[in-house]
DNA sequence: GTAAAATCAGATAATAATATCTGATTTAAT
DNA sequence: ATTAAATCAGATATTATTATCTGATTTTAC
């Protein structure tokens, strides 16, 4: 198999920009959010319960109780959720799984892949959640 | 966690550039290249005869033995044993993990990251494993 | 204050990836 | 022929990821 992100990450991603392309005071359940994400309801629980210690994500507990957003969805970035849930190992480690792996003992594809990497991790980094409001409700009513 | 190649995909990427970078009509026993990478061998071993079945390697059985490239090194790309092993997946699949994903209904970052994933198979396809000689023998000899 | 609906915490289950083991078969050298 | 050294095939073990379950706690509404 191959991955890039975590199942959890992408279903925090796909959570946060769920909130993100919402209204900004109202809570969501886990279950709402669920359902709309059409993702496991007690696994996108979990996450998001980890994105409230992450601090990314506000709760409110009990009856009429939900989740939203932490702080306005122009100060979050892609790159906050991936290094909340699976870490910056990704830009960090080798892809061919070399040890060590750096500019001293290079493996043979060290240059080209760090020019993608710092590509991808720009990508991640340069823009908002705001940015995808609009993709992310005609992606999800497409579900 | 994050990943791109499974240990599988690296391991088999690391003999192929091991043999690519020794001599091409010698054989090499799985414990000797698992010796020499630094990985467990008997992984490493059944990596190896999966590759001989998928035909991008040649293995002579019995005493005296061994595992060689099937081909020239000029003439396998890293891609061959990236779709050998983990599949091309990686690039088609939505990065968001959203069912689905293409120009009509694309996720909120399908483009840009449709870039990316062009690049990276790129990267994978446009050299063949002799390029990378010089560099496997150094990094293999910093293990 | 009671009931309903939610998060939260921790345990458990299911599945997939990683790693190892056992024995059979093949081949070369003596 | 016998032995040693290797691949090969299939089973097993280990670990990590993904998913679900159970019950406790919190909060709102009546």
């Amino acid at each position: 198999m191959t991955i890039i992100f975590s199942k959890k990450c992408e279903y925090g991603l796909q959570a946060c920009l769920y909130l993100a392309a919402n209204k900004k005071d109202e809570v969501y359940t886990s279950d709402e959010i669920a359902k709309q994400l059409k993702i496991p309801k007690e696994f996108v629980s979990k996450i998001l319960q980890s994105l409230t210690a992450s601090g990314l994500i506000s709760s409110k507990k009990g009856k009429n109780g939900g989740f939203s957003l932490a702080k306005d969805p122009q100060k979050i970035k892609l790159i906050d959720i991936v290094a909340a849930i699976d870490g910056l190992d990704i830009f960090e480690n080798c892809v061919l799984g070399f040890p060590n792996c750096s500019s001293d003992t290079p493996c043979p594809v060290h240059n080209k892949w760090g020019e993608l990497r710092t590509k991808a991790y720009q990508m991640l980094t340069e823009e908002t959640l705001d940015v995808f409001k609009e993709t992310t409700l005609t992606k999800i009513n497409n579900l």
